[in-house]
RNA sequence: GGGGACGUAGCUCAACUGGGAGAGCGUUGGCUUUGCAAGCCAGAGGUUGCCGGUUCGAUCCCGGUCGUCUCCA
């Protein structure tokens, strides 16, 4: 019988179980709090703290299935996607972990009894592979593994393979925790050879053909790298295991090609549906290259949407937003033009949905963020058509400059090999040398910034010691002892901070909520009879808290006694905290339960809240909204928080938040129980880990001021609360106050009143342009004086003369009915106001080739000491000198005379 | 983190070398038609993202800032 993926998932997980693991769930896509990574790229992800020593794990043994994503960094496997039966972009990682516990015999004994008994995979098809040693790094070969192998496995000798650093040694990153590590490959025949055809290719194990694959790497860690390369090894000994969920099914399954297996085909299928082509699983086959492509990108878009990445131009986003439009692109060899990725979401659900249970609940958030992308895609593709066609028309030679293909990629991020293809249609080729030219100038300049911009981070052998800080709930202050403080990137043990020094404390216990779950940091004092520190930011590096800030006056040294104060700010932010919680409750009421949470920010100031829904709120809702808060808060209800296991938190019903972490206890906020036995009867149950008011009366009062798109599918909401509240409340009715002043009437008259005034004051104005009015008609019947009285040659009338203020409005009206009754002229106005002077200069279409405007003032305008210039037909100069406006007026009629 | 582009009416976009803020669609009113589709006429709608500089004069040039798009890392 074939075992279907998901039976291989939990069979992975079960068997571990068995050996006394603990289930540790994946964590999100998007990693909390870890601004070094992406997208969780491997299954340590989650425990990188634990290797680093960081924290403490909460068990010896865990076992789980890890969403992957690799995109970015040393695991780019983007543009390899589609062309082959086995890269992806989105995966699940199976692995066992040891933390300090068991080590390499009961790593390899397990993985060839799960391969072996469980699972029945041919013995005589594995071979494993083991660390030979490196001579440059002065390491021994992992002898105890390659002994391990034959002596607790039925494998032969034969089947035991030495290699090298670059296959066998594993390594975190440039520094930290490291080991040599054993993989499992399987020979699947020489029939899957896909290296056949190039000279001197044998089928081996890390041969690079698709006969043998790996199927699983167990790593062994027990190694620290040190800044100066050096390795010494490890007090604690981890094992890191992984083996990709897609592989394994194929091989179990008998297929070919992971695409074969029921972890893709429900996608592929719906394909098939929507667009009538087959997928025949064959490589070189553009059509079959396009079902990969769209099938794996499918389920990493739906996935790291659902986990709370969202496309966007930078960072994560963009990855995201890359992968969508390469499935989008690919979309066309189906014949696909019209959004349809998110068509495909709810086949990504049958396939992990089960798994994953939080795509089954977003899927319809991630369908809307999916379908908006696509479309705004089509726009970019529609621009850059305008702009190909501009650059098609002057390519020179029949092809399109680099610079040209380079800048419709770059700068419209129009495709190229699109490009081409348009070209082509047209007859046209690109110079693809130029453009990669400018490609690679393109990446060598980001390199080039790159290596400036360091960041600073701790050094990882680092150990912070753990802060008890569940004072954070019970009480604004607390006696604490220094147990050091960081400056300089480096936590100091001993010594002491002086007056001015900046740096960041760390206490054996505190009262300080660092910041996290949205709610900012507190901010206050800690200070002994010798010092004073101004605390003006708290965040916490795994269990540790770290308290920034300034030593305001004394000193500060490790071992003080000291007594941590929190600044009242507090208390505003409480209030607005549990005013979240009600906010979030009052959205579900009035829209459904589609509203879930996209993040969060409460300060003392303010709270924001994001979340998914299409469309934007009304005026009518938003009230709505409101008022249900309002409700809440008079009715002056109790608030409980009681830390429960995770399981009878879910049976309450209590919302997580999408994309979290929480342990096997989680702490639920709970408005309107009596007390923690009775918290079915509360109406709002959240995981939350903040500071919160006792009673929601406390809140005081509770405002919308703005409710806005920040993304696709996702609207956010701020408003006020206790203190914020008040400020705003006395700011508008100051601004009331003074309107009513300056109208001279009654607050209660004011919009009446303005709205007169704007009718009012549209009237006045259109008068004021209108050439009824008699100022108007001043200037016109002024100029038709100079019409009558003007000079002609050769049947050209020269105009000229002053005008009385007026706007530049009414001299050019005054030009436009001069030029209509002297169709052959040249007309120069002025204009004087106090200290300034302005000229005009129009001549008739028939002589601008003797005389331009422009050139005309040109000459004239020094006069008044100004400049001036315009169109051959029109032109205007300003200047300074008002009383000299008759001298360059006549001096206009010389110069014209001159030309004629 | 670095580079490029864009920001003008509700929407899509014009505006030459710095010199009169415009079109189409939409919208409002009227006319025409048995009715509809439509057509004709008239109108409303603007802090040219924001701040500063250069200039007699800035939608346009320069600097900054915010936002959007896009490529690279």
């Amino acid at each position: 019988m074939t075992l279907t993926a998901k039976q291989i998932r939990t069979g992975f997980i079960d068997f571990f179980k068995g050996k006394d693991h603990k289930f540790v769930p994946s964590s999100p896509i998007v990693p909390i709090g870890d601004q070094t990574l992406l997208f969780a790229n491997a299954g340590m992800n989650q425990f990188k703290d634990i290797f680093l020593g960081l924290s403490a794990p909460s068990c010896k043994r865990a076992v789980n299935s890890q969403k992957c994503l690799r995109v970015s960094g040393k695991h780019n496997d983007l543009e390899e996607v589609g062309h082959d039966n086995y890269h992806h972009t989105f995966f699940e990682m199976l692995g066992n972990w040891s933390f300090d516990d068991y080590f390499k015999a009961e790593t390899i004994e397990w993985a060839w009894q799960l391969f072996t008994d469980v699972w029945q995979i041919n013995p005589k098809n594995l071979y494993a592979t083991v660390f030979a040693g490196d001579a440059h790094d002065n390491l021994p070969e992992d002898s105890e593994a390659a002994k391990l192998w034959t002596k607790v496995t039925s494998l032969p000798a034969d089947h035991v393979l030495k290699f090298g650093r670059k296959d066998n040694f594993w390594e975190m990153g440039e520094t930290g925790p490291c080991g040599p590590c054993s993989e499992i490959h399987i020979d699947l025949g020489s029939d899957r050879c896909d290296k056949k055809n190039v000279p001197g290719h044998k089928c081996a194990v890390n041969a690079g053909c698709a006969r043998f694959i790996e199927l699983w790497n167990l790593v062994f860690i027990q190694f620290n790298r040190a800044e100066d390369g050096k390795l010494t090894p490890l007090n604690a000994k981890y094992v890191d295991t992984g083996a990709g969920l897609e592989r394994v099914t194929a091989v179990l399954q008998n297929k070919r090609s992971n695409y074969d297996t029921d972890l893709f085909m429900p996608v592929i299928d719906r394909l098939t549906e929507m667009t009538g082509k087959k997928f025949t699983s064959q490589l070189n086959n553009k059509t079959d290259n396009a079902f990969r492509v769209i099938a794996d990108h499918i389920r990493a878009l739906s996935m790291a949407i659902t986990d709370g990445a969202t496309p966007s131009n930078e960072g994560r986003g963009y990855v995201i937003r890359r992968i969508l439009r390469r499935a989008f692109r690919f979309g066309r060899e189906l014949g696909l033009h019209d959004p349809f990725l998110f068509k495909l979401v709810p086949a990504v659900d049958d396939c992990l949905g089960e798994a994953f249970p939080e795509i089954k609940a977003r899927k319809d958030y991630v369908s809307t963020v999916i379908e908006s992308e696509e479309a705004s895609f089509g726009r970019t593709l529609d621009r850059g058509l305008e702009i190909f066609t501009d650059a098609a028309d002057k390519a020179k030679n029949k092809t399109i400059s680099g610079d040209d293909a380079f800048q419709l990629y770059d700068t419209y991020g129009f495709p190229v090999d699109l490009t081409q293809l348009m070209a082509q249609e047209r007859g046209l080729k690109v110079d693809t040398a130029g453009f990669d030219k400018l490609m690679e100038q393109q990446r060598s300049r980001a390199r080039a910034a790159q290596k400036g911009a360091q960041t600073i981070v701790m050094a990882s052998d680092t150990e912070l010691p753990v802060t008890q800080d569940h004072f954070k709930y019970t009480a604004d202050k607390c006696p604490a002892m220094v147990l050091g403080f960081i400056d300089n990137g480096a936590f100091n043990k001993t010594g002491q901070i002086k007056t001015g020094d900046e740096a960041a404390i760390v206490l054996d216990k505190t009262c300080f909520y660092a910041e996290m779950g949205g709610q900012v940091g507190d901010v206050g004092v800690i200070e002994s009879d010798k010092g004073k520190f101004i605390v003006d930011a708290t965040t916490k590096i795994a269990d540790c808290v770290i308290h920034k800030g300034k030593l305001l006056e004394g000193t500060i040294a490790v071992g003080d006694k000291v007594t941590a104060s929190v600044s009242p700010d507090r208390d505003a932010t409480k209030k607005n905290h549990t005013a979240t919680h009600l906010l979030q409750w009052a959205l579900r009421q009035m829209l459904g339960s589609s509203v879930a949470q996209q993040g969060s920010l409460v300060n003392p100031d303010y709270l924001r809240f994001d979340f998914t829904y299409p469309k934007s709120l009304d005026a009518e809702q938003t009230k709505q909204v409101e008022s249900l808060v309002r409700d809440k808060i008079a009715a002056d209800l109790p608030i409980t928080c009681t830390v429960l296991p995770r399981n009878q938190a879910d049976k309450l019903g209590a919302m997580a938040l999408f994309g979290e972490k929480y342990g096997d206890d989680v702490r639920v906020v709970a408005v309107g129980a009596p007390d923690a036995n009775g918290l079915n009867q509360a109406f709002s149950k959240e995981f939350c880990g903040g500071t919160h008011v006792d009673r929601t009366g406390v809140i005081g009062g509770f405002k919308i001021i703005r409710e806005e798109s920040i993304s696709a599918g996702v609207r956010r909401i701020t408003a006020y609360t206790g203190r914020g509240l008040a400020k705003y409340l006395e700011q508008r009715s100051d601004i009331v106050d003074e309107l009513a002043a300056a109208l001279k009437i009654p607050a209660a008259g004011i919009v009446e009143k303005v709205a007169h005034l704007l009718t009012e004051n549209k009237r006045l104005a259109k008068e004021l342009k209108s050439p009824s009015r008699q100022a108007a008609s001043d200037s016109l019947a002024e100029a038709k004086q100079m019409l009558d009285k003007c000079e002609k040659v050769g049947g050209v009338s020269i105009i000229t003369g002053k005008l009385s203020p007026t706007t530049a409005e009414q001299a050019r009206a005054a030009i436009d009915m001069l030029k209509k009754k002297a169709p052959s002229s040249v007309i120069v106005l002025g204009l004087a106001e106090d200290d300034k002077a302005t000229l005009f200069a129009a001549v008739t279409d028939d002589l601008v080739s003797k005389i331009g405007a422009a050139d005309l003032l040109k000459q004239i305008s020094p006069i008044i000491d100004g400049g001036g210039g315009g169109r051959p037909n029109m032109a205007q100069a300003g200047g300074k000198k008002p009383d000299k406006l008759d001298e360059a007026i006549a001096k206009a009629a010389e110069v014209i005379k001159t030309k004629l």
